[in-house]
RNA sequence: GCGCCCAUAGCUCAGUUGGAUAGAGUGACGGACUACGAAUCCGUAGGUCGCAGGUUCGAAUCCUGCUGGGCGCGCCA
């Protein structure tokens, strides 16, 4: 409906230019919004006010030419009136509502769907933690909001799949090694001597048993045996992680291994191609990128002076690959903790030619977990988080996807564990469901007395005639727009709250009016419409990863 | 010290590239089941949009300066 009005007014403005209604004006943004107040119509433009100052003619006088003019071919529009500085108000005529109704329920589970994107190949990267250990409640946010976006991307016509990247060559894994290592000593030496910058979680200790059963780590050297930890472990720990995200519902089309970039030789190439484009240079025994030269603050060393290569020329190396890969965009997801990365990042990208704003990084802020009316205090560094997987068992998939999915990512998460698990109207997620379930359940009782949906239900929309009917038509009518800005500005959040509206909407409606009457024309129309949400809430709660079900 | 993010109802948060009278949930109080699921609905109360300037027809939104909070500033990963 909505970029119906947008056509309408593109085609106006430019017959009126044309015809010289109007002077020739830059291409205005102009916006289309729906008014708060009914009584400002069903769409309201500010175009007359956008123009004005270039037509050097009052908002009023603009809007009164433009609606004189307009281009509504279809009879789409039945009233326009001009309100306060200068909107103009549409009022859309109530036949193309009932028109709209059908159309969604023809499309079903399709409805939403757009071409958008054009097929353009995305990668979301998320996740992406390090397998030394399990994922936790910042890895599940990035999880959801990663997974989400790619929902939502695809249905609006992109190819976009999931990366998950594993730091499976640094550093950290060697000291998970000698973590497990040590804590298998201190089974017979508890006074054996903890690595200071080692992992804390008891998964360590768990690790350290299970592994020294199966293996024997007797007869070898610190060295041979630490490395064969490290390698045993970190395998282990990331079955653990996939495990994890699979029940989170999330599957990765990709998992890329840091090590293969080494084995690959893509870092020396890449290292080859800034070489050649004159961005490196040596200082103080180390290997420089010009990155201030791309908007960093400063250069950043690549290869350290004893001859290791530092995390950052891994992470340009892997980007370049990405490139290579054909990704016309990239996201990746980070904590907000690594924000101080994100201009070296790009900056590296420039540097390899690539183009400005390939690269998108979305910050997720922090998670704080409150239970019992505390905070639950988590500290990675001392071994005391909880991880994703508890947090699932204990709310359920559904609410924790909701939740997290729920906020702006600039925003920090008070997740109250108490209010997640409680199955009523308190908790948004049950309350989004249940207008789902209770669709269904009319539908059921329908059945019962012989009512089912006509094939062609159409020629009973007429019959809806409420306000709260129309109002729960428009509401739906909002979706597919909705979910273009959603995969434009990668916000999935604002669909949680737009499914609690509609889902209140509903509510509202049936406490209102029966659906399932003696006047079977009516119960027609109205089953129709109560079908197009029910429609709608699936799809939506489907691009967020959470269930629609049928009962509760 | 420099940089990024945040500040909206008691609490948790929305507020669509600047739009018309700033919203929702929750909490508090009072109501609604002899009919499709009361896991719902209706009503009341609640605001100096952190503070001070600026930009304009119009600012919670943009700019500047403050205040308060989170995070980051390594030849760690």
């Amino acid at each position: 409906m909505k970029k119906r009005i947008e056509r309408i007014l593109q085609d106006t403005l430019q017959l009126s230019i044309r015809e010289g209604y109007l002077n020739e004006t830059p291409d205005p943004n102009f916006a289309i919004q729906i008014p708060a107040d009914p009584r400002h119509g069903n769409f309201a433009t500010n175009l007359a006010m956008i123009i004005a100052g270039a037509q050097k003619n009052s908002p009023k006088k603009i809007a009164e030419v433009l609606i004189e003019h307009l281009q509504d071919r279809d009879n789409l529009i039945s009233k326009t009136e001009i309100g306060g500085p200068g909107f103009i108000n549409f009022f859309i005529e109530k036949e193309k509502w009932y028109e709209f109704l059908g159309t969604v329920i023809a499309l079903g589970d399709k409805y939403g769907e757009s071409n958008l994107g054009k097929n353009e190949k995305i990668m979301v990267e998320f996740v992406s933690a390090n397998p030394t250990g399990p994922i936790h409640l910042g890895h599940g946010r990035g999880a959801a909001l990663g997974d989400s976006l790619c929902r939502v991307l695809n249905f609006c016509g992109y190819d976009a799949r999931r990366e998950f990247y594993i730091n499976d060559g640094g550093r950290q894994v060697k000291i998970l090694g000698e973590s497990v290592y040590s804590r298998w000593k201190q089974l017979d030496d508890p006074a054996y001597p903890f690595p200071d910058n080692g992992y804390q979680g008891d998964y360590v200790k768990d690790l350290a048993i299970e592994v020294s059963n199966k293996t024997n780590l007797e007869d070898l050297d610190y060295n041979t045996a630490t490395n064969l930890l490290s390698d045993i472990c970190k395998e282990q720990i990331l079955e653990g992680i996939k495990e994890d995200l699979i029940n989170f519902r999330i599957n990765f089309d990709f998992w890329y291994k840091e090590s293969k970039l080494y084995s690959s030789g893509k870092i020396d190439t890449t290292i080859k191609v800034l070489e050649q484009r004159g961005l490196l240079y040596e200082k103080d025994g180390a290997l420089w990128l010009k990155t201030s030269l791309f908007g960093d603050d400063k250069d950043r060393v690549i290869k350290k002076n004893d001859g290791e290569l530092t995390y950052f020329a891994t992470d340009i190396s892997y980007h370049f690959d990405k490139w290579e890969r054909g990704f016309k965009r990239v996201i990746n997801i980070w904590g907000a903790d690594h924000h101080g990365y994100v201009d070296r990042m790009k900056a590296a990208t420039k540097a390899e030619g690539i183009p400005e704003n390939w690269l998108d990084v979305l910050l997720i802020q922090l998670v704080r977990l409150w239970e019992g009316g505390q905070e639950v205090k988590m500290s990675k560094r001392a071994g005391r988080y909880v991880t994703l997987s508890e947090l699932v068992n204990d709310v359920g998939v559904d609410a924790v996807r909701f939740i997290f999915l729920s906020k702006d990512n600039n925003s920090p998460i008070d997740f109250d564990i108490d209010l997640a698990k409680k199955k009523d109207s308190e908790n948004p997620v049950y309350y989004v469901q249940y207008a789902h379930a209770r669709i269904c359940s009319v539908f059921r009782k329908a059945a019962e007395q012989g009512l089912k949906l006509p094939e062609d239900p159409g020629q009973y929309f007429s019959l809806l005639d409420t306000e709260e009917e129309l109002s729960l038509i428009r509401k739906i009518a909002e979706f597919p727009s909705l979910v273009e800005e959603i995969a434009v500005d990668l916000a999935p959040h604002r669909l949680t709250y737009y499914l609690a509206e509609l889902a209140g909407n509903f509510h509202r409606y049936y406490n209102k009016h029966r659906i399932v009457i003696e006047d079977i024309h009516l119960s027609m129309a109205r089953l129709s419409l109560s079908m197009a949400v029910k429609i709608v809430i699936k799809n939506g709660l489907g691009l967020l990863g959470v269930n629609a079900p049928e009962e509760m």
